[in-house]
DNA sequence: AGGCTCTTAGA
DNA sequence: CTAAGAGCC
């Protein structure tokens, strides 16, 4: 490491908010009275999870450090860069620098919420701690809650409430910039490249950050039509935190208020995350859900993975995640519910598939919109709402544009034939769901 | 953020 | 025969 200096700094701890504007942590650590120094940690408890050592989402974040490390530079600063376990990167930090303030943004999910209490100990035994700020969200942990103060768990009268407290502050920017003089002076490394990691690079375009204006203009008429690519595309850029979500919420407040609807399902999931954290250790909202017989059929499994179904509207949605790692949001709904009411397979298994093949993913809405296509969430669709896949198919591809997309041989005698007649799938489905749910 | 089946009114 | 609504899953 070669940032050598004996004057008390600030660390501020980049993670998914991988932007020098409107970061509110970052601000913070700006207006506190020491040089602020940036750091990054290349995760190994996360990355040695990963068994696609092409992952996108890596590279994402590689380029992303690295164009943050760019404009660092031309302030005259630098980025530290670790390729290791958190806990032991701090342990090396607290023992080399002299650290006045740890200073970093709050991250929801269970895995980061253990690993900041670890680093934070590490830290309390120099006198210093990690202080972390809301900036994902625009309203965190119990900040909307009931008459009764307990959290929603119904999205429409979390949404009422949500936007009856937001107001001009909640949706301000922080003045980043004002500060920028703020960053200690220095000169660093060079970013490990990808190989040295274990990884190697794909081409990948990756979606912009920027929302063009006319967007949404057509988003409402156009976002339940896949083909249309109506959507924003936004959410890989939420997940990694290079747009700032006042800046967009502003945006979608001007604009589209079911732009800002789905803005409000993003942290309407993260607060049912925090709030009940069972969801995000495998178990069902709903625990009855839990005594339904899923099933672990690899084959079936398979064929789902790879979109061949014989159902061109699953498939189409499959084989698009599998090529760009994006799925439609319409179908995602109608993939999941084919997984789970169709197949009877175990839902965690789609999850784990999306999670592992989704550019955007994110615990908190990837758990939140699984659970609610299964039956078993909040809010959720009730256990005998099933999609029909032909019925979805003819409503929202009504030309079967995005199925000749993604499924050329549909149509063809290549394109295999249904792997479960739908008439029977729904009544075994709704017979199985019964069963656990009668029990109660 | 559904679908299926049956019913009934009206072409 | 079709469209629209009800009731149920």
């Amino acid at each position: 490491m070669s940032l050598k200096t004996k004057k008390r700094i600030t660390i501020f701890w980049f993670r998914r908010d991988l932007r020098l504007h409107d970061n509110a942590g970052l601000y913070y650590a700006l207006r506190g009275e020491y040089p602020v120094v940036p750091l990054f940690i290349f995760d190994k408890t996360i990355l040695d999870d990963l068994e696609n050592k092409q992952d996108k989402r890596l590279m994402f974040i590689h380029q992303t450090v690295l164009e943050l490390q760019k404009q660092l530079r031309d302030l005259g600063s630098d980025i530290l860069i670790f390729y290791g376990h958190p806990t032991d990167v701090w342990k090396e930090l607290s023992e080399k620098y002299d650290i006045a303030e740890a200073v970093t943004n709050t991250d929801y999910e269970p895995y980061a919420t253990e690993r900041d209490t670890a680093v934070n100990k590490i830290l309390q035994a120099k006198n210093a701690q990690l202080k972390a700020y809301k900036d994902q969200v625009i309203f965190e942990k119990k900040e909307i809650l009931t008459g009764q103060n307990t959290p929603y768990t119904v999205f429409t009268p979390y949404s009422r409430m949500w936007k009856q407290k937001c107001n001009d502050f909640y949706l301000s920017s922080y003045p980043n910039k004002k500060y920028f003089k703020n960053f200690l002076q220095w000169k660093g490394d060079a970013i490990p490249e990808l190989e040295e990691m274990g990884f190697q690079p794909t081409d990948t375009d990756f979606p912009s950050s920027q929302i063009p204006a006319e967007l949404l203009e057509n988003y409402e008429k156009g976002r339940d039509f896949p083909a249309m690519e109506a959507t924003s595309r936004i959410g890989i850029h939420l997940r990694f935190g290079t747009v700032s979500i006042r800046q967009l919420a502003r945006f979608a407040k001007e604009r589209s208020s079911l732009y800002l609807n789905e803005l409000i399902w993003r942290e309407f999931y993260q607060q049912i995350l925090y709030n009940f954290p069972h969801v995000g250790k495998g178990k069902a909202f709903r625990a009855a859900y839990d005594d339904i017989n899923w099933g672990y059929d690899k084959e079936a499994f398979q064929k789902w993975c790879d979109g061949k179904t014989g159902y061109p509207l699953v498939d189409a949605g499959m084989r698009q995640m599998n090529a760009i790692g994006f799925m439609h949001n319409r179908v995602r709904m109608v993939t999941a519910s084919f997984l789970a009411k169709h197949l009877l397979l175990n839902w965690r298994l789609g999850e784990a598939y999306f999670a592992e093949k989704l550019l955007d993913y994110d615990l908190a809405a990837n758990n939140g919109g699984w659970q609610w296509a299964v039956g078993s969430g909040t809010d959720a669709a009730p256990y005998f709402r099933i999609f029909n896949p032909e019925a979805q198919a003819k409503k929202f591809d009504p030309d079967g544009e995005y199925i000749k997309k993604w499924v050329p041989e549909f149509g063809t005698d290549a394109y295999p034939e249904p792997m479960v007649d739908h008439k029977m799938a729904r009544e075994r489905c709704l017979k199985a769901y019964k069963k656990a749910l009668d029990k109660s």
